[in-house]
DNA sequence: TCTGGGGTCCTAGGACCC
DNA sequence: TCTGGGGTCCTAGGACCC
């Protein structure tokens, strides 16, 4: 990846204190681009951008070659072509994106296992325990920079601090391609100039929200009464937003976390008004949902949906289910059932997106029916209860019918040995 | 200019329980 | 006859992030 402009690529001399700096962030420069240009050189150094020409898409990644046009993530499509006529586009590939974020967490889990991934491109690294053996941190930030180079032919933006969220500002400051360390001495002399737009939270609304009240920069924030701030912009925005513009920030770098909802909508070419279509868009989705609930071996007790009308109005709706499932049959009559509630005419006001999602995910193990075949499609799911229930009544679908995964099984396989299924 | 799809977290009101 | 306070769950909407 080229540069933006000519100016000296940012690096923290050799001396900087990185002693209680131990966190990394880490963060690919331009990750989908990038990964594109991999097999296309004849577009190295061009603008490009990543995104479907046409239709209702938005960029999804652009080169700084594009971005100097005004070109950005998320920008409607056609918005980009106009600021950059001259731009190669290129459809997306996220399967590629998934191996290249596969390799490159891979090399991080070298440096250290404490690893927090944040989106399919960036993580924080906790490298505290690993100096020992291989170095001050920011040592192991220009090891994992050359690496990452070397084996993905990537480039990549690394911030050290002593906090998350000093990292994660200081790898913005050093992009693209670039290494930068924020000794725990200069925190806040780094923060206090910035403008309150810079801390982790405040976007477009809350910004000016802030400014309506003269509050500008973080140096603002940070000498704000925690009252007033909490007045703004609620109880736990103000308070977050009072302890960042403050320096502090005491979240530890967890390694684990569990999915809290799973869902997927869609946007359509042009508005639709025909219930049919409607009707089996909701069991696509359905499908698909209950789909990977099964490979994570999860249920869920609240279905939701999504209705976005002609003039971008949104609006959702739920219900939490007597039984908890991932049968993608059940979330559709869930789905389809409160969508009807709705009353909607949609010949009159044909709709933009739809969408289905499951929520207060469970353990599908112990008591719950699990269908643990992630090969399986949720028709093969389908018909089986359907043929169940057709011969021994509904009320044979339940916690001690069908498969039943023990509750030992978690342990078991990660003992190494195989998981037993337990059947009535 | 016309706005994707995957998520997380917060707020607020009402129901309900003790 | 008028009126508690706390806690949890459910639902809808909105801001935000990548």
């Amino acid at each position: 990846m080229g540069r933006a402009d000519g100016s000296q690529r940012q690096v923290s001399a050799a001396d900087v204190d990185d002693s209680e700096a131990a966190i990394l962030h880490v963060d690919m420069d331009a990750f989908f681009a990038s990964v594109e240009l991999l097999e296309r050189p004849d577009a190295r150094g061009k603008p490009a951008i990543v995104g479907h020409a046409g239709g209702r898409g938005v960029v999804t990644s652009a080169t700084y070659e594009a971005r100097r046009y005004g070109v950005r993530s998320a920008m409607p499509m056609s918005q980009a072509i106009r600021l950059c006529p001259n731009a190669i586009i290129l459809p997306p590939h996220y399967e590629r994106y998934t191996e290249y974020s596969a390799k490159v967490m891979e090399i991080f889990h070298e440096v250290t296992p404490l690893v927090e991934p944040l989106s399919i491109d960036e993580a924080f690294l906790d490298v505290s325990g690993a100096r020992r053996l291989l170095g001050s941190p920011r040592r192991i930030a220009e090891l994992i920079r050359s690496r990452v180079q070397e084996e993905t032919g990537l480039t990549c933006s690394v911030g050290v601090a002593a906090t998350k969220f000093m990292a994660k500002l200081a790898s913005g400051r050093a992009k693209p391609d670039g290494l930068l360390v924020i000794p725990r001495s200069e925190t806040l002399s780094f923060l206090r100039p910035l403008p309150v737009g810079a801390l982790w939270g405040v976007g477009a609304s809350t910004q000016s929200s802030l400014e309506r009240m003269g509050l500008l920069t973080v140096a603002d924030l940070a000498d704000a009464p925690l009252h007033v701030l909490q007045k703004a912009v609620g109880d736990a925005s103000g308070r977050r937003l009072h302890e960042l513009a403050n320096g502090r920030d005491p979240r530890r770098v967890v390694t684990e976390s569990r999915e809290k909802s799973i869902g997927h909508e869609n946007t359509f070419g042009t508005d639709v008004g025909d219930l049919d279509v409607l009707r089996r868009e909701f069991l696509r989705l359905s499908g698909r949902v209950g789909e990977r609930l099964r490979t994570h071996g999860m249920v869920a007790r609240t279905v939701s949906i999504k209705v976005r009308f002609a003039d971008f109005r949104t609006i959702t709706r739920s219900r939490t289910l007597a039984e908890p499932t991932n049968v993608g049959r059940r979330l559709f009559e869930e789905a389809w059932d409160v969508f009807d509630l709705l009353g909607l005419d949609v010949r009159q006001t044909p709709l933009r997106l739809i969408g289905v999602r499951a929520e207060q995910l469970l353990d599908a193990g112990g008591d719950a029916i699990a269908l643990w075949d992630p090969d399986e499609e949720w028709r093969e799911t389908e018909r089986t209860l359907d043929a169940v229930s057709a011969r021994f009544g509904r009320g044979a679908i339940g916690p001690a019918s069908l498969v039943r995964r023990s509750r030992d099984a978690d342990e078991e396989e990660r003992d190494g040995r195989n998981p037993k299924y337990v059947s009535d």
